[in-house]
This record gives structure tokens, C-alpha cells and sequence, in this order.
DNA sequence: GTGATTCCCTA
DNA sequence: GTAGGGAATCACC
């Protein structure tokens, strides 16, 4: 006997409002996948709800049915179905069935039709049968053994449950639609007859017929237009009734749910970027859906704790091509971590791990680090074998303490992850696996907790240390071989990755190593007279308010200036309080004096808590310099960025600011160079657009503020106001940001409509720029990707989005990405071949800092001549573009000298 | 302690 | 209008 329920789920009705109801969520290839999301997510509910033994979901086929044969205006107002829902619904009816769940589409009849005849023949047979739709038609399906769910709203409707929602039962509900009609099928109806006449009308007359031959009994405007109506309301009905008599052919056999194939889930679910269900999709779980767990490959995993299977292991090693390996030490900051214990893998599912320092109470006895590190020296540091790791810098710096420079470095799942989307938001181990291999990684917290409570590696038992660890190095090998074969089909991203970002890896891992010196004194100095400053401001400004409070508090200030002291609402937070931020208070400063006084305190309060007080603690006491962290995958449009400090961010627009750089200095004897590339940007969007008058003016080495607002603002270049110039520098910015004529104004201060004004005027003059722009535009939308000079991709998957704010985001980073980028391609370039200079010829120089389109050396002084020439040769020939790069260079004690 | 909010520093 | 990192505050656990 069969105890669970039948379920039949309209498929079609989801489908529509899954789409309508969720934000256009996209896969990570830029595909639409909202609508899929939504209905497989509703499926996965009435499984999870019922654990239901049969299940069909059921679509509208294509084309005509047999309404459309009685009612040429049935749907007749109905636009076509939307091309973003339309490329939805095959993947969808392919992850339904490949989760194993019958799929039912049959041609000339809608789904609601198939659903009623499916339903009434089941409960005939005597079955429950629950039918999931958000379409209310289908409440005249009610009865004792049929139940309708909206899975949506979860609301139940049975028998009485009808009669509560629609006031009539199940079975008049065709004439109550038959009088309501349904302006969305184009189903006529009576006219001003709503839910409350219909019923009304059938509670006194019992049925659709009863109403119609009563219907000169009916008073008013609305009797009136039933006895209109009438000839149309069996029409009506026919439309309307759905059909219970289908004759299907389909057995009980067809809607039986089967195992889901999860080697093709996983694939789906990691197209679509369906993660949290991916992520629930763990083994264990997949085990009790499956009978078939032998797909996965066997895991063998070592811990090598004696001289013997370190050596087989270490012929093996030698005897590779190439092979992953992780370092686990004691902490994520690599000036301070030390290693505990190193994983390799050989293949996919074959790993070691060697414990190394686990120094917990009673740990096991161990091989001893410094011989097997020793050992391990040439191996690693030998450019064969090839070896792969995930963010391997990190393991190079690590290593670097511990004496060995590691060589060889041909592949990083983190890099070939960001290269083929950097618009992924994350490029981490455990999320690669997931995504990618379906497999849920042992977490780090897993094995040492979290918080508080978190423990050092070393201090984690070997027997949990161990699976985690060849885990990740497993993980990373398994990843490669995913990844390389995706990278090697798109010749422009593998050359972005095997030319540019590889061989990056040990130039940043140089960089950060050598470190920039800082006089701590100095800052501490500022300190002193930055926190005096505070003191008489925040003293003057609760003079000023009437009374004492946290000038560092939004929320306080806010009350301060705006119920207390009555200022004008300028403008709000996106969260809906007035707002406090430095262009507010600066309007402000015309109606009271505290806002001055505020904007000043805050200046020295960034100055101060951002730099002053912070870089001093970030000196490295061992070398004693600091030691940014370059990441290499995190900003989507190719550029690094820097943390823990961050040094790409140090003052320099005001002079109170400027100061700090005066301490980032060289040592005795050496002097700080800074070189910069000169509007690159700008110099990449004249090569990109090959506008003529653009290159012209760079070519001819001209001003280019200057020469836009000569053309601008139609006068000659010698006879620009500064005004003119600042304006036509303003315009020069919005352009590479994608701007708009509304942002423009705001930038300066004037209307909407000047400053549309200016754009027009600039496209005008410029019109290769307009052109190039739209190209961009236009390549997005039909390729779903922009790409840099040298075939960087970012993906856009709102570029088609119907949601303006979405799209139009996305056409400012289609028309950005492309000169941030390849300047960011273009500097890279110029660091490697920089990198490669002072390794062969220059040892005694280092490279210390890159702040996006500025390198920043430390060069003996007797070098500094011949070093500037290098440095500048190398920067200026990092492309070839139809406009000379240039690049400004300036030496000095200090890096505010230097500019 | 953690996360959201707001503000502000850079190219 | 693009791309980042980070400090302070405050509500919450």
C-alpha cells in the first residue's frame, strides 16, 4: 500500500512567478538562473515536506492547445514569455530530472490540463493526491482525495479551505471564474463582477446556470452587463473547466521518483553557482540518496611520522612531474608563522602528511623539522619538479624563514580560480572544493575551533591534523586538474595567468618580504601632536553644541546637529538617518560652526587612529620594517590590493596627510625612488578608442586636462582657466568610471543639465571615446564578459539585467574594467621584468611597494642615476600602445621626497 | 567577540 | 560614476 501521497507539481506557474518574485540571480557564466533557482528550491521543499515516494512536475508544452481552437484571444494579450525566463527553463526540466523527479511536458495541452486528468485518475484509484501551484484555477481539482498547496505561501487549501478562501466549493469554482473571468488569460467574464458579486450570485442562485436563467432578476449596472454577457459564459466555462479525461498513457512507473544522478547534480549545481545547495550535498548526505557511492575515488591519505615512508615518499616526490603541496604552520601573518608540518599530494586522492612541530602535551614523536626540511631544500628549491599549491606565496614567504626559496612554482588553484572569474567573490580552498568538486572540505575551525577558543596549528592533535592537511593538498591537486584543462581552452586567459600572474607570485613574495623601513619615532611624534589638536577641537566643539559628546560618533553627532541644534536634513544614509559625511558637514559649515570644527577633528582622528598609531605596530621587530600582504585575488578588475597594513592607501591629496609618507624612508646610504605611470588610464582609453584627437594630444605630449578643456569649452589651450581645467579633469575621471551627466554634477558642484552639457560637448570633440564606449557595451551584452589589452576577462552577469540600477552598474564596470585593468595588466608586466633586472644584475635594490600605478624602490645612492633609466625602461616598455606610456620618477630620503 | 553601519583614505 | 582596506561605534550574542 502506497501511504504517501501523490504529488504533481505545476510547473509552469512556478516557473512565471519564481522569476517575477526573485532578484535575476545569474550563474557564474552570466546565465539567468533565478527562475530555476526558485522552482527547484520549491521542489526541494515538497520533497523535504513529504518525502514523497511519486512526484511530477509538470510544464506548458509549446505552441497551440485546444483553448486557443475555441478562443482565438486566449492569452491573446500575453507577451511572449521573457528571453531571460525562456533560457531558464530547459536547465531547469535538466536539474529536475537529473535529481531523478519525472518531468512532464506533453504538446496541445497546458499543465493545469495534464495535472487534472493525472489527478482525477489517481483518485479514482483511491490515492492522495497534492497538487503544488500558485494558480488558483485549480481549486475546482478539490476534493476529498485531491489537496491543493501553495508551496509558495505554504498556504493548504482542501475542501473547506476552499470554501473559506473563494466563499463557494470546489466544485463551483469554474462558475465563479466563468463570472470573474480572468484578465490575464484574456478569459471575458462578466464585466464589474468581481470575487464578492460572484459569490453572492451563486449563493442565490446555486450554479453558473442558475445565475443565467435569472438573470433579468439581477437589479443595476452590473445585472445589466451579465444579461450582456451571457451568450459568452459558456465560452467562458469551456475556457476555464480544465480537463479531467485526458487519456495520458502515462503508468505509475512514469511518476516514480529515482536516484539523483549526483555526478551530474554536482556539475549543474557549480554551473549555475547553486552553493548552499551544493554545500548540503555533502557525502554523507549524497549516501543516503544514492546506492551508487563508489563513483568517488578512494582516499588515501599518510601520515609520515618515521625516516622509511618519508623516503619512499621522497623518491616519489623527486621522480614527479609535478606535484601539490601546503605548508600548515603557526599562524596566518607569514613574518610570524613558523612551519608545524607539510602535506604533499602525488594524484587526486593521494596524499601524505608530515607532522613536523606538534608540540602539544604528550604529542607523538615527530620527524625532526630541521632535517627533513633540509632534505626537502633542493626538491623545493629546484625549478623541476613543477609544483601547484593554493595561494603558494603565502608558503614561499613561510618558507623563506625557514631557509628555503622555493622554486618551481608552475600553478595556484587561487590564481587559475580568479583567472577564469574574478568576479567570484571568493577564491578560497574550502569554496573551490565545494563549488568545483562537490566535496565539503574539513574546515580549519574544525580541527582548532574558533574564536577565543582557537588553538595554533601546532597544537592540534596530529590524527585530526593529518586528514585536514593532505586533505588541502589533495584538494589542491584535484582543483588543478579541473581548472587547467578550462584554462588551456581560452588561449587569452591562460597567457594572462601563465604570463603575468605566475610569475608574479615571487615578485610579490619579494616584496613583501623586503618590507618598507618606517621611522616609528616620527609617527609617534604626529601621534603626540595630532591627539593634542583632538583634544582643543573636541573641547571647542562641545563649547560650541552646549554640551560634551563623542565626536567620533555618528549616531551622537547626528543628534547633536539635527535635534538639537536644528540644521538642515542635506541628505540621508542609504540606510534613512541624516547623514554626517565629510560633503554634508562641508555644506553645513555655511549655517553653524560646529560642522567646521567636527570636519577638522575628523581629519586628524583618520590620520591619527588609520596611520599615525597603527604603522608603528606594524613594525616587524625582527627586520624592523613593515610588511604589507599583496593580494593577488581579490579585485575583479585585475588589481591588487594591500592589508595588514594596507599601504595603497596612505595619505597624500592634503598636506596634514602627506606627512605620514615623510616617514616610509630609505636606509643609510639608500634613497626611495617612486615612479609613476602618468595618466594611464587615459593613455589606455586613446589606444582602446584610437580616438584621433586623443592620440594626438598625447602624442604630442600635451597637458591632457588642459587640451580637454580647450576642446571642451572652445578656447585655446594658453587661455584655459585653472576652472576650466579642474572641470575638464572632472570629466576626464567620470569617463573612465562610466560616468554620468548627474555624478559629473554633483563632482562639480553644477546642474544636471550643464554637465550633460559638458558630455555632450566632450563626445562631440572626442567621438572615437562615445564609439569605444558603446562597443563596450554593446560586447558585454552579447558576451557577458569585458576583457583587458591582454585578454583579462570580467564577467558581467547583470549586464542584461531588466533592474536599471543592475545594468547600468554593470555597463560603468563594462566601460571601467577595461583600463583599470590592462593599467593593472601593464604594471604587473612592468614588475616582473623589474623583478627580473635587479634579481640578475641589481641584488642590492629592492622593489618595496606597488600602489596600483606607482612601483616605489629603495636603491643604493651611487646607483640612482642608472637605476632611474632601468626602472623607467622597464615601466614605459611594459606595453606597446599607440600612445607612449610615460612615466614620472622622483628620489628622495623619504617617499614624500620622492614625489 | 562578531557583524552591520558609517565614514574616509588611496588609485 | 570605477576599484579597494580599515577604524570606530553600536547592537547583538
Amino acid at each position: 500500500m502506497n501511504q504517501t501521497p501523490i504529488i504533481l507539481v505545476d510547473g509552469s506557474s512556478y516557473l512565471y512567478r519564481a522569476f517575477h518574485a526573485l532578484p535575476p540571480l545569474t550563474s557564474p557564466s552570466g546565465a539567468p538562473t533565478g527562475a530555476i533557482y526558485g522552482v527547484a528550491n520549491m521542489v526541494r521543499r515538497l520533497l523535504k515536506d513529504y518525502h514523497p515516494e511519486y512526484l511530477a512536475i509538470i510544464f506548458d508544452a509549446k505552441g497551440k492547445t485546444f483553448r486557443d481552437e475555441i478562443y482565438s484571444e486566449y492569452k491573446a494579450h500575453r507577451p511572449p514569455m521573457p528571453e531571460d525566463l525562456a533560457a531558464q527553463v530547459e536547465p531547469l526540466h535538466a536539474l529536475l530530472r537529473t535529481m531523478g523527479l519525472p518531468v512532464i511536458v506533453i504538446e496541445g495541452v497546458e499543465a493545469d490540463d495534464v495535472i487534472g486528468s493525472i489527478a482525477c485518475e489517481a483518485a479514482e484509484n483511491g490515492k492522495q493526491v497534492i497538487i503544488s501551484s500558485g494558480d488558483k484555477d485549480l481549486a475546482q481539482l478539490v476534493n476529498e482525495q485531491i489537496t491543493l498547496v501553495n508551496t509558495m505561501n505554504g498556504s493548504t487549501l482542501d475542501r473547506s479551505g476552499v470554501i473559506d478562501k473563494f466563499g463557494v466549493p470546489p466544485e463551483r469554482i469554474i462558475d465563479y471564474l466563468s463570472l470573474v473571468g480572468d484578465s490575464a488569460d484574456n478569459i471575458p467574464g462578466v464585466e464589474k463582477c468581481g470575487p464578492k458579486t460572484a459569490v453572492k450570485w451563486l449563493q442565490a442562485y446555486n450554479t453558473l446556470d442558475g445565475v443565467i436563467a435569472h438573470a433579468d432578476e439581477i437589479k443595476g449596472k452590473v445585472g445589466e452587463n451579465l444579461r450582456n454577457t451571457l451568450e459568452k459564459l459558456p465560452l467562458s466555462r469551456d475556457l476555464v473547466t480544465l480537463r479531467k479525461d485526458l487519456d495520458l498513457d502515462l503508468t505509475s512507473e512514469s511518476l516514480m521518483i529515482r536516484s539523483p544522478d549526483l555526478e551530474s547534480l554536482h556539475r549543474l549545481l557549480s554551473e549555475l553557482g547553486f552553493t548552499s545547495w551544493l554545500r548540503e550535498l555533502s557525502p554523507q548526505a549524497a549516501d543516503e540518496t544514492t546506492q551508487n557511492t563508489d563513483k568517488a575515488p578512494e582516499k588515501h591519505y599518510e601520515t609520515i611520522v618515521d625516516e622509511a615512508k618519508f623516503e619512499r615518499w621522497f623518491e616519489r616526490l623527486k621522480a614527479a612531474d609535478l606535484f601539490a603541496f601546503d605548508t600548515e604552520t603557526t599562524d596566518l601573518d607569514y613574518m610570524r608563522a613558523r612551519i608545524v608540518g607539510i602535506s604533499f599530494a602525488l594524484k587526486p586522492g593521494e596524499a601524505a602528511y608530515i607532522p613536523l612541530a606538534h608540540d602539544y602535551l604528550d604529542a607523538p614523536e615527530q620527524l625532526d623539522r630541521e632535517s627533513i626540511l633540509t632534505k626537502l631544500k633542493p626538491l623545493l628549491e629546484s625549478s623541476t619538479p613543477a609544483k601547484v599549491g593554493h595561494h603558494i606565496k603565502y608558503d614561499r614567504n613561510v618558507l623563506l624563514h625557514h631557509g628555503i626559496t622555493l622554486e618551481g612554482i608552475r600553478h595556484d588553484t587561487m590564481l587559475e580560480s580568479y583567472v577564469l572569474d574574478s568576479t567570484a567573490t571568493r577564491h578560497d580552498l574550502d569554496t573551490l572544493t565545494q563549488t568545483h568538486l562537490g566535496h565539503h572540505n574539513i574546515t580549519y575551525e574544525e580541527v582548532a575551533g574558533k574564536g577565543a577558543k582557537q588553538i595554533t596549528f601546532n597544537k592540534v592533535a596530529i590524527e585530526n591534523a593529518a586528514p585536514y592537511a593532505a586533505e588541502d593538498a589533495d584538494m589542491t591537486l584535484s582543483l588543478h586538474e579541473v581548472f587547467w584543462p578550462r584554462l588551456s581552452q581560452s588561449p587569452s586567459q591562460k597567457s594572462v595567468y601563465e604570463e603575468i600572474e605566475i610569475p608574479l607570485i615571487r615578485v610579490l613574495s619579494r616584496m613583501e618580504c623586503n618590507g618598507v623601513l618606517v621611522n616609528a619615532d616620527q609617527l609617534r611624534k604626529q601621534s603626540a601632536e595630532l591627539a593634542a589638536q583632538m583634544a582643543s577641537l573636541e573641547e571647542k566643539a562641545c563649547d560650541i553644541a552646549g554640551s560634551t559628546f563623542n565626536l567620533g560618533s555618528p549616531k551622537q553627532l547626528q543628534n547633536i546637529l539635527y535635534n538639537q541644534l536644528n540644521l538642515p536634513v542635506i541628505r540621508k544614509t542609504p540606510k534613512g538617518q541624516p547623514s554626517t559625511a565629510e560633503d554634508v558637514l562641508e555644506e553645513l559649515a555655511q549655517h553653524h560652526d560646529l560642522p567646521r570644527v567636527i570636519l577638522e577633528y575628523r581629519t586628524l582622528s583618520k590620520l591619527k587612529s588609520t596611520y599615525t598609531d597603527r604603522l608603528p605596530e606594524r613594525i616587524d621587530p625582527q627586520t624592523g620594517r613593515v610588511h604589507t600582504s599583496y593580494h593577488q585575488a581579490v579585485a575583479s578588475t585585475g588589481r591588487l590590493s594591500s592589508s595588514d597594513p594596507n599601504l595603497q592607501n596612505i595619505p597624500i591629496r592634503r598636506e596634514s596627510g602627506r606627512r605620514i609618507r615623510e616617514a616610509f624612508i630609505a636606509p643609510q646610504g639608500h634613497l626611495i625612488l617612486a615612479a609613476d605611470y602618468s595618466q594611464i588610464e587615459l593613455r589606455i582609453m586613446a589606444h582602446l578608442s584610437g580616438d584621433k584627437s586623443l592620440l594626438a594630444a598625447f602624442s604630442a605630449g600635451e597637458d591632457i586636462h588642459k587640451a580637454t578643456a580647450s576642446e571642451v569649452f572652445g578656447v585655446l589651450p594658453e587661455k584655459v582657466s585653472l576652472e576650466q581645467r579642474r572641470a575638464a579633469k572632472a570629466i576626464n575621471f567620470g569617463l573612465i568610471y562610466g560616468m554620468s551627466a548627474f555624478g559629473l554634477g554633483k563632482q562639480l558642484g553644477i546642474g544636471r543639465n550643464e554637465a550633460q552639457e559638458y558630455v555632450d560637448r566632450y563626445f562631440e570633440r572626442y567621438p572615437g571615446v562615445r564609439h569605444y564606449m558603446e562597443e563596450m557595451r554593446l560586447f558585454a551584452a552579447e558576451n557577458g564578459y569585458v576583457e583587458t589589452l591582454f585578454g583579462r576577462r570580467l564577467y558581467l552577469p547583470e549586464i542584461n539585467s531588466r533592474n536599471n540600477l543592475r545594468r547600468t552598474q554593470a555597463e560603468r564596470v563594462a566601460i571601467n574594467a577595461p583600463m583599470q585593468g590592462t593599467a593593472a595588466d601593464i604594471i604587473k608586466r612592468a614588475m616582473i621584468t623589474v623583478d627580473h633586472w635587479l634579481e640578475q644584475q641589481a641584488p642590492e635594490i629592492r622593489l618595496i611597494m606597488q600602489v596600483h600605478d606607482e612601483l616605489v624602490l629603495e636603491i643604493p645612492e651611487s646607483q640612482i642615476q642608472s637605476a632611474s633609466r632601468e626602472v623607467r625602461k622597464h615601466m614605459e616598455n611594459a606595453a606597446n600602445l599607440d600612445v607612449p606610456l610615460v612615466v614620472d620618477i622622483g628620489t628622495g630620503n623619504n617617499w614624500n621626497d620622492a614625489h
